[in-house]
DNA sequence: CGATTTTGACCAGCGC
DNA sequence: GCGCTGGTCAAAATCG
């Protein structure tokens, strides 16, 4: 019925702010009663988050501020701090284009359990979510193509299908005439499909880490061709490798570089972490940064809000929720 | 030669 | 139930 649902980028307010406002902070889903989504622009890499005049809604700082721990959380939840201490739980989500409803649903717990459903099996330990990794699932199927067994081949896939489990996503936009981002880890690119409705396809990529399951994908806004998202998914359960070749100072800002520990910087340096390369490349600097989260009655304040566009159906970052008191 | 990318096929979920 | 779409697999190709 609504082909507007099925295309996003006709209908998302969040393109369409991108696309017309490119050079400022953008606000969007202004329908969005429950939840917030805050789109940043940051001129430089090293200026700070402040310059958000207008932000009739909750910005990524505000969010954060006045609560290390949200930050933390954050910041363990993209592991940019290298610690992957604390498990925080998948999404709970079966199905795909699910609404800020389902992402409540998830967020509720970012505690060890679980609502309803089977993730209170890869969410309990990290290692289990490895097993839900194309990786693992590699090494546990065996090789059939010789044999040419083709039914074998279906019912391990659907097994593997069957664990499979949302993980928190954390996505952002960023401008940047890179497709795939310099953010400190490794990745191996494990597919590619075809947007609907757009020239440019989107890549699927995991880390390359042996018992890192993180995955990303990564996809150029047709509408402005300028604009990379990317959209994380997991969480690191190692150390930055180029963290530990020191600073990784060929590719973080000095901003960032500046700062020893992430836990005790402004979010502007995880979101530093987080930036492209591209910044010491010449490109554009212009990032828009948004965060998705469920709502969560806890957070009203603070909530950032996935829209269904796309690539952030269900995003659901758990760990923004964890923290509070 | 190992690691990574490419690419067609497959599968599950969802809308109709 | 069918078709569409997103996500993943895995063999082949390519790269360093």
């Amino acid at each position: 019925m609504s082909n507007e649902k099925e295309d996003p980028y006709n209908y998302d307010p969040f393109y369409y702010n991108i696309q017309h406002r490119t050079n400022r902070p953008v606000s969007v889903f202004p329908f969005f009663n429950d939840n917030n989504l805050s789109v940043y622009n940051q001129q430089a890499p090293t200026q700070s988050l402040q310059g958000f005049d207008d932000p009739p809604y909750m910005s990524f700082t505000d969010c954060l501020h006045g609560s290390v721990d949200h930050y933390n959380t954050l910041s363990r939840a993209l592991n940019v701090s290298c610690s992957s201490s604390e498990v925080i739980s998948p999404i709970e989500d079966g199905s795909k284009k699910t609404g800020a409803g389902e992402l409540s649903a998830a967020t509720n717990e970012n505690l060890p359990s679980t609502p309803n459903s089977s993730i209170s099996n890869s969410s309990s330990n990290d290692g289990a979510t490895e097993e839900d990794s194309g990786k693992i699932k590699k090494d546990k199927q065996p090789k059939e193509s010789e044999d040419g067994d083709g039914d074998a081949k279906k019912v391990s896939k659907t097994k593997k299908k069957e664990k499979r489990q949302k993980e928190p996503r954390f996505a952002f936009l960023t401008k940047s005439e890179i497709d795939n981002l310099e953010d400190g880890y490794r990745w191996r690119k494990y597919g590619q499909k075809a947007v609907k409705n757009s020239p440019y396809p989107r890549s699927y990529y995991r880390c390359t880490s042996q018992k890192c399951t993180v995955k990303k994908r990564v996809e150029r806004s047709f509408q402005d061709p300028s604009l990379v998202i990317t959209t994380y998914e997991g969480q690191h359960n190692h150390h930055c490798p180029a963290t530990l070749r020191g600073n990784a100072t060929g590719m973080l800002p000095p901003s960032l570089l500046a700062s020893t520990s992430i836990g005790q910087s402004f979010p502007q340096d995880l979101l530093t972490r987080l930036l492209p390369a591209s910044n010491q490349q010449g490109d554009q600097t212009s990032m828009f940064y948004h965060s998705l989260a469920p709502q969560n009655q806890q957070l009203q304040q603070h909530q950032l809000y996935s829209p269904d566009y796309g690539l952030l159906q269900d995003l659901v970052p758990s760990f923004i929720h964890k923290q509070q008191p």
